[in-house]
RNA sequence: GUGAUUGUAGCUCAGUUGGUUAGAGCGCCAGGUUGUGGCCCUGGAGGUCGGGGGUUCGAGUCCCCUCAUUCACCCCA
């Protein structure tokens, strides 16, 4: 064993995959633009109350799950995000960009941290990308953002993914309808178990999506969150999903589905995947009209947004086999030195080509020429320059081609021109 | 935080009822080919058997503790 490891939850990510977050990332930014979202880029950590208010005190991720500190002992505690959000939602009360334009647009990528334990699809330091938009939240708006969030699944070739997707009502609404699963529960408390008997002071919606068995038994029975709401909310509902309907978005619709933030209102919607373990969710968001308030704002600020996990999404494309044409460039030409003590010339050859855009490999280990080739071999190098004692005095290479194995001599300049005859250099593997 | 699982070479794993200097395949390095790869052959480097304690004449194998891993619960992306 190592001295050090990653800390528990983190984790490395070596060249072949960062190709394919790469990619990911890539696709992201190409269909957000396509919506008109443009980038923000949020500090990993906030004070600790921005999370306390904006998330709710009452959920796991600020109850238990939070890395929080203080930077000097009479600071005020700090904490890395769990979420983003808060931190956008807060970026844009700042610099109060709502008064400048009454709608904007924001997508990001970035790290989160949690502390869980980790398992399948969760570490405790991982990535969401996502999109907040604030100013408007009409049944289009919030449309956009489940379509923003379906498109880039579709554009990274995801399959087998099922959307989510329930109104969740405005806050009359909710009470109301709290009311009611008060009422409901109260016959059967002595059967609920302790979170059950925790939520329902704190939070009573959240015990629809109990995992628990005996619970949902329970469950069952309990009166619909869709009946208690108000003609304005299933008419808002309504045309969410006519929109959903129009783009050729599939989708179900869930009574049960309630997410764990204090935030969402309205609409609430989430993406799971076949393909992974307990940990399925890929995607969710909502509509959160009443965060700005909760953060101080004096006005209402109208909003809705989706986070995707990463990971999750690498995990599915992984087992989809959506990577399988995501190959490494290699480099065009490998110089080979016959010797190390040809090294300086060898060094020459290499920078020269590199200055001609030509992307070149030159072993710095001194190894032999056996072990050079094997690893121009397996770094599926186009060309071989040979770098032997001959070639130094007279600057005429042996260059071969790779693939035909074909050899001739030429010079530098030469081995230029044939570079930028064939495309960039690259032979047809 | 709870439960279970696994920890032997860089990787994937063998290791018989506890019994001498702990093995294989792949990978790595070198040689066979004194200036040339992909195949093949030969050799080499690399291990405090996660760590600590205990039982025993003797522990990779048994017991206890500890650390780490993985999966699941809780909850979430």
């Amino acid at each position: 064993m190592p001295q050090y490891q990653a800390v528990k939850g983190a984790r490395d990510i070596f060249p072949e995959e960062s190709a394919q977050w790469k990619y990911v990332e890539g696709v992201i930014h190409t269909v957000a633009s396509l919506y008109g979202f443009s980038e923000i880029r949020t500090p990993v950590f906030e004070y600790t109350e921005l999370f306390q208010r904006g998330i709710g005190s009452t959920t796991d991720i600020v109850g238990k799950e939070m890395f929080s500190f203080l930077p000097d002992p009479n600071g005020r505690s700090i904490t890395l995000r769990p979420e983003m959000t808060a931190g956008v939602m807060r970026a844009a009360l700042q610099k109060n960009i709502l008064s400048a334009a009454p709608v904007h647009k924001l997508y990001y990528i970035g790290e989160l941290f949690r502390k869980e334990r980790p398992q399948a699809g969760r570490q405790r330091q991982f990535s969401q990308f996502g999109a907040e938009l604030l100013g408007v939240s009409t049944p289009a708006a919030v449309a956009e953002v489940i379509t923003l969030m379906m498109q880039v699944f579709e554009s990274l070739g995801l399959r087998n993914l099922r959307l989510r997707i329930n109104s969740l009502g405005d806050s009359d609404d909710r009470f109301r309808y709290r009311e009611a699963l008060k009422t409901y529960f109260a016959p059967f408390h002595d059967r609920l178990d302790d979170s059950s008997k925790e939520r329902l002071e704190k939070n009573p919606l959240r015990i629809l999506d109990s995992k628990n068995p005996a619970i949902q038994e329970i469950v069952a029975g309990a009166p619909r969150l869709y009946d208690y709401l108000s003609v304005a909310s299933v008419e808002d509902f309504e045309k969410v999903l006519y929109y959903l309907q129009e783009r050729g978005i599939t989708y179900e619709i869930d009574h049960r589905l309630v997410r764990g933030l204090d935030y969402y209102c309205h609409t609430a919607f989430e993406v799971t995947s076949s393909e992974l373990g307990a940990q399925d969710a890929i995607g969710g968001g909502g509509r959160y009209d009443g965060l700005a308030r909760e953060l101080g704002s004096s006005s209402e600020v109208p909003a809705s947004g989706f986070a995707a996990g990463m990971e999750r999404v690498l995990l599915t494309m992984e087992k989809q086999g959506l990577f399988a044409a995501l190959t490494p460039q290699g480099p065009v030409v490998y110089v080979v030195l016959q010797q190390a003590e040809l090294a300086d010339h060898g060094m020459q050859v290499a920078w020269r080509l590199r200055k001609a855009g030509i992307r070149t490999e030159i072993d710095l280990a001194a190894r032999s020429m056996k072990a050079q080739m094997r690893d121009a071999n397996r770094m599926r190098a186009s060309w071989a320059l040979f770098i032997g004692s001959a070639e130094v005095t007279t600057g005429l290479y042996a260059f071969k081609n790779l693939v035909t194995s074909e050899q001739t001599t030429l010079s530098l300049e030469a081995v230029l021109e044939t570079l930028h005859e064939t495309a960039s250099g690259e032979l047809q593997k």
